[in-house]
DNA sequence: CGAATGTCAGGGGCACTGATATCG
DNA sequence: CCGATATCAGTGGCCCTGACATTC
């Protein structure tokens, strides 16, 4: 080791390493890039996957109660169903009975995209989850449940 | 609830809720914004953080191997060190040793920003984890590691 | 020569903030 | 009038890649 890079403060110290808000930087960065790296062989992102889990799971909706169910924006929400509903996997219908509202349904196309991509992303978690042992995945999903939704 | 909003599937089949990909990035995100909050009411943002704290705890480095300890890449450190360096923060001195080196130092400016930001971290952190025990505070860093370094 | 270093240019995806026109 | 809805425009930070000149 060069003599300049030599420890000035005692090594174990590292306040960085075991930092929280930077582990969860960390495996959340390598988790997104697993998932969106399977996701894109199939021409789709995370949020297409979220829209079609979501609007098959949940039904059709408008774009305001679907962007609160997925969790993105509203304004983003426009650009992702513009995608979805080239590719023929979103229907995007204006709703008779409210004008202001589009109703987005998942059609056939999107439900066979659904039922790929279901299957690839649960590989990605397997991955992602490796090193950890059964009970260790359960526990830190219900760790991160808690962080993310805080219980009243 | 509007009846066109009905759930068609059963509604504890989510997929999304529990993935533990969307469960780190959602965690992740809320901590980010937390400690980002924090730092930019001291005019930092993480890498700056980052940067400091690791000049404090291993001493001056060249930038290739601050932006290893960092953990940020070359081309995005240069823009931290320009502007850590017009805070006076950092110095920035060519190595004369080896003139395609940077020797990278923490000034007395850095570390008195450094004291400021650290106990501020610390908060933020403290923050973050307030749904979780000390024993799941733990519990959490432990599982994290495994997945950010996965053990040999 | 090959390899390392600092720098710049740029893209991509995402979080987030407005403004705006339309409609209930 | 007030509020919700869809849309557009734009910003900021971050991850990441590629190129380049300089120096070892």
């Amino acid at each position: 080791m060069d003599e300049r890079d030599m420890p000035v403060a005692p090594v174990g110290a590292t306040r960085l390493q075991g930092l929280p808000s930077r582990l969860l930087s960390q495996a959340a960065t390598r988790a997104d890039r697993i998932v969106s790296e399977g996701l894109a062989t199939r021409g789709a992102r995370k949020w297409h996957y979220a829209v079609l889990a979501s609007l098959d799971e949940h039904g059709p909706a408008s774009q305001a109660t679907l962007s609160d169910r997925a969790g993105l924006y509203r304004s983003d929400l426009v650009a992702v169903l513009n995608e979805l509903e080239e590719a023929a996997q979103v229907q995007r219908a204006s709703d008779p009975d409210d004008r202001r509202r589009n109703v987005i349904t998942i059609t056939r196309k999107g439900r066979t995209q659904l039922g790929r991509l279901d299957g690839l992303v649960q590989r990605t978690q397997d991955e992602i989850l490796n090193p950890l042992s059964a009970a260790e995945r359960k526990e830190l999903v219900r760790l991160l449940r808690l962080l993310v939704e805080p219980p009243p």
